[in-house]
DNA sequence: GTGGTCTAGACCACC
DNA sequence: GTGGTCTAGACCACC
């Protein structure tokens, strides 16, 4: 899997590289107990310190997506716990998503039709 | 409206005000074409520095919720475009609410509902 | 307070400083909300990067220790939550030290006579 | 007596192990003058380097749980010192665990019912 | 070889 | 002035 870094991005490239391998989780390019490359080895493909990289993975690792062993490195977590709960901050981010989404003359179904779509995407 | 800020969250100050503005528009709570409290009054009121409301206006701004005339101060925008567009960074947030959604084992139907209560509210 | 670090221990500095903050708010040295000093001030007096004392503060902050905002720096939480329970990892610990303490020849009244002892201290 | 290892967890599975066979010596499971496996035998049946179990034995010698001879592999001490006395590393930590059940509103006799529960255990 | 820790120094967003 | 982010480079514990 590919992780492409936009240097002009507000958002932090440690956050660009966790939100875009939890989005690889979610649509299935990473497995279950796949290995994620290493530190060193992400940093150097990206180009960019290894200490970001690092940042990235115990973000990831607090969150519960992967988790690391020195012998092997860091791996997809094999299973997720079935909570079915967004957390605090996507409940706020998808109310204030809505919010705006309501502003623009989106009904309902339209926002909802945007919604599977990239469900199933 | 009352704005109320939440000074240990990570959120910018900024930002809070921008975001309940918004959600204030979007519900109702403030009508096309009504006035805003001046920069200084709002800062005086939540206790804050005037530059940091000017910043939070300026954005509203520029993001088309509100115009402001230095004769009248800030108002509402009186007719929002019906563009039914969300913007990028928003689409960006969306997928990426989503795909925690799917990793914590919520299903198309059930984040559905999630959205339209939301929506509803 | 003074946080003194031992260069020689194990402990990662970072979580040196960590414990001792924690230990100064238990024992009432450092006083609900009362202010830390910043992660530059902290790094320059006890002579390390500041880098490793930022690391202890975002720390704490998860922990749910302290807060921080970027106008006043970091401050002591005002109000702990009264959970009355122990992270699995405290209890992991002292089951562990309970096993030492036993196997020492300590029986159970004078292992909570330390704890008591410690409790008051 | 198994031994079980984490392999996500942070605590060094070398850790792991000299912990769980302490857990053992206290609780009765492993009796006074009790044979261990051998090294290779553990590292077999766990799963892991023998250099590994090796660096656990190496420390439970140290600390006076075992001891070995070339003939007979690793056996279980015959006869602990009754020092009573708890090594400066768990004193630290037991202060550490301490703080925080103040900080999390347990009381000292609270406290201490959990200690002699573990105690029992 | 792996992740974890630390340094010295820099720039940035926020206030 | 504050914490947050990032770099380039180093050393260490673990395996």
């Amino acid at each position: 899997m590919v992780i492409s870094i936009n240097e002009t991005s507000e958002v932090p490239i440690y956050q660009q590289i966790r939100n875009q391998i939890v989005l690889g989780i979610s649509d299935g390019r990473l497995k279950p107990g796949e290995q994620l490359p290493t530190v060193r080895a992400l940093a150097g493909e990206i180009g960019i310190n290894s200490m970001t990289v690092n940042k990235a993975y115990v973000l990831l690792k607090q969150e519960g997506y992967i988790y690391t062993d020195r012998r092997n490195g860091a791996h997809v977590r094999k299973e997720f716990s079935e909570a079915k709960e967004l957390s605090e901050k996507s409940k706020e981010l998808l109310q204030q998503i809505i919010s705006e989404a309501k502003i623009c003359g989106m009904t309902q179904e339209e926002f909802l039709k945007i919604c599977e779509n990239m469900y199933k995407g």
